[in-house]
DNA sequence: TTCAGGTATGAAACTGGTTTCAACATAAGG
DNA sequence: CCTTATGTTGAAACCAGTTTCATACCTGAA
């Protein structure tokens, strides 16, 4: 008894397409790339028909081989969880297919030690370049694949001292403009949480932004930063409460408290934090998040976010990659998006109270 | 002035080996496939030496020219931004990692034209075989596939009539399990709510066992079904609104109804539009959604959810699969995973009041 | 009519591996 | 000591294409 009736329908190469058209395999090869320039219009369409007849696809395998060109671009990703690594894949992904590349996708899934293995893996596949939206723990990994030429370009995070190629979010702009945010709607004390930054530059350079925005006097607040580091999740929760207890009994008399969460992961947390604490986003504390995913409006009073703008950032690493493939030679680019601010309830200080 | 600086340091290839090692390249084929068996222990230190030295990895790209298998595997994902399908790109990712396999992604963003697209592309890249969780709107591409003799795996929708391998939610017994839970706290209005069915084998299911449930005798409560027709956002929530309040003011007197989501693009539709009527969920509407995002416990007062094995349908997706390639003649098997009630807020009826 | 020059095509080499097959060396058996 | 068996190794063919190089053909000028 056969369960698989399929006659592996013998797939077909260049040299049937030669013999059914009665040419060589040169001369298809010929229509194939430089369609008919070169051919004898009759020549031409014996081929032509002959492809079509057997419904003839080339092996970009040999292709690659030969030409040492895969029209493969490696991805690599810092964690497909998270919903802003997810929004750049999309545009990478559309970018890349519009262009006739094909993306091949590679998940650390926040471990940091499977950098050099994600760039071993993509470059044996002989795939033209790299984004990268890594950890960085690991910069030897980074050098391997400058080294053997290949361009890189990097999404959301600065690696090593290396200058390359990198798309990002104008963190110092978007969080003045979270923070003046916050300040306009009548926060005075405002935290920034982030996760443990061990080095990844958007997470610096947010707090970073942060720290130069409280010292400023023009500023009119007071601000501190709070470093979730890695563990347990009940110990995570049980210091971020304490933090926020903290500040709240600090700052007693001074109007509410507010958030600026460091990304979606964080903002949960908070939100999460606050529902502990029988707080109310908005009346009892304020929060503005980075990321802006879909269920942004519907938690609590809504969210406040600092949207990315992730299309365009995976579109635009794709057209500056491209580049550099086909041979443009340039200095490193930094290109730094603009993010846009949502503003609802989590950011209004006077609700009408719940 | 140069950017590039890398001097594209000239790729190693098995010739350069065999050069290093004094030996044929035959002997360093043998030594890396068959490790040592079958070579002087001499020679196979020298192999052993020189591919250390030099820092060789062999070329999946001929290899997979030579062998026919690619070690690739396709991954064709209806859409990348519903969560369903990136949680089981992940279960999908790592078992194909832990199996020695590549996944190569690509994302039909709901577009079903690109089914046919898809399929063609993968294949020309000689995956090994296919995991698809796909719109099924094209038959045609499926036969594609199969005719190849690649083997397939589908994942939450079966497509066409092809009897092929599938993993799925048990859809039946899990929508039991939830509208027992609405009925059990107190709901005696359901309202099953899904996208249009469109042929979307999960989308039928579901739907059928909500019918079932509620012609039981036993069942003790009246159901209906909605299906949320494509259009423009705002036709969407307004014609959804509209069901609700009917839905409200049909069984007034009989204690507030309760919503099924079909998915989580659908729990969010009907959070934002409880939010619109002013309705409490879990006082005015009860809700369970299916899928567990990890934003399900934060809204509102934390959304009942049926989660689904993601991963393991991920990891068992990729077992099927490989058993295939390598050979396994089996029937098609049909391999249904148990849904888990996540019950939280949104389904109790008696909060304390707000 | 012949020769130069250009063009269209095919044969063969090449990409980087695997695999078959033949050759060689060594050991065992007669 | 010669034959046979066994086991290692290398040369060459092969995968499916691209590209170089040579050849055949045709045209135009001397």
């Amino acid at each position: 008894m056969t369960y698989l009736t399929s006659p592996a329908s013998a797939k077909i190469t260049i040299d049937d397409v030669a013999r059914e058209a009665g040419v060589s395999k040169a001369t298809v090869s010929r229509f194939l790339n430089r369609r008919d320039e070169l051919l004898t219009p009759e020549i031409a369409e014996r081929v032509r028909a002959a492809v079509a007849q057997l419904g003839y696809a080339p092996s970009p395998m040999a292709q690659a081989l030969k030409r040492g060109r895969s029209h493969l671009i490696g991805l690599v990703v810092a964690d497909v969880t998270n919903p802003f690594s997810v929004a750049v894949l999309c545009g990478v992904e559309k970018a890349c297919r519009e262009a006739g590349y094909m993306v091949m996708l590679f998940n650390l899934g926040n471990d940091g030690a499977r950098e050099r293995e994600a760039i071993k893996a993509l470059s044996s596949y002989q795939v033209e370049g790299f984004i990268l939206n890594a950890l960085g723990h690991d910069a030897l990994a980074l050098n391997e694949a400058t080294q053997r030429g290949k361009p890189v370009v990097l999404v959301d995070r600065r690696l090593g001292g290396t200058q390359l190629d990198l798309v990002e979010l104008d963190n110092a702009s978007a969080v003045r403009l979270a923070a003046e945010h916050l300040v306009g709607a009548g926060y005075r004390h405002l935290l920034f949480v982030s996760e443990s930054m061990k080095g990844v530059s958007s997470r610096e350079e947010r707090a970073a932004a942060f720290s130069a925005f409280v010292a400023s006097p023009a500023a009119a607040c007071t601000g501190t930063i709070f470093e979730s580091m890695a563990g347990h999740s009940d110990d995570i929760n049980h210091a971020l409460d304490d933090a926020l207890r903290a500040l709240k009994q600090r700052t007693a008399g001074e109007g509410p408290p507010a958030v600026l969460a460091a990304n979606a992961v964080i903002t949960l947390r908070i939100v999460a934090a606050a529902a502990r604490l029988g707080w109310t986003l908005g009346v009892d504390l304020g929060l503005v998040g980075f990321d802006d995913p879909e269920w942004a409006p519907l938690i609590g009073p809504g969210l406040t976010t600092i949207a990315q703008p992730t299309d365009d950032m995976g579109r635009l690493a794709v057209r500056c990659l491209i580049d550099r493939i086909e041979g443009g030679v340039m200095p490193p680019q930094q290109i730094l998006l603009p993010g846009q601010l949502m503003a609802r309830g989590s950011s209004r200080r006077n609700l009408p109270g719940a």
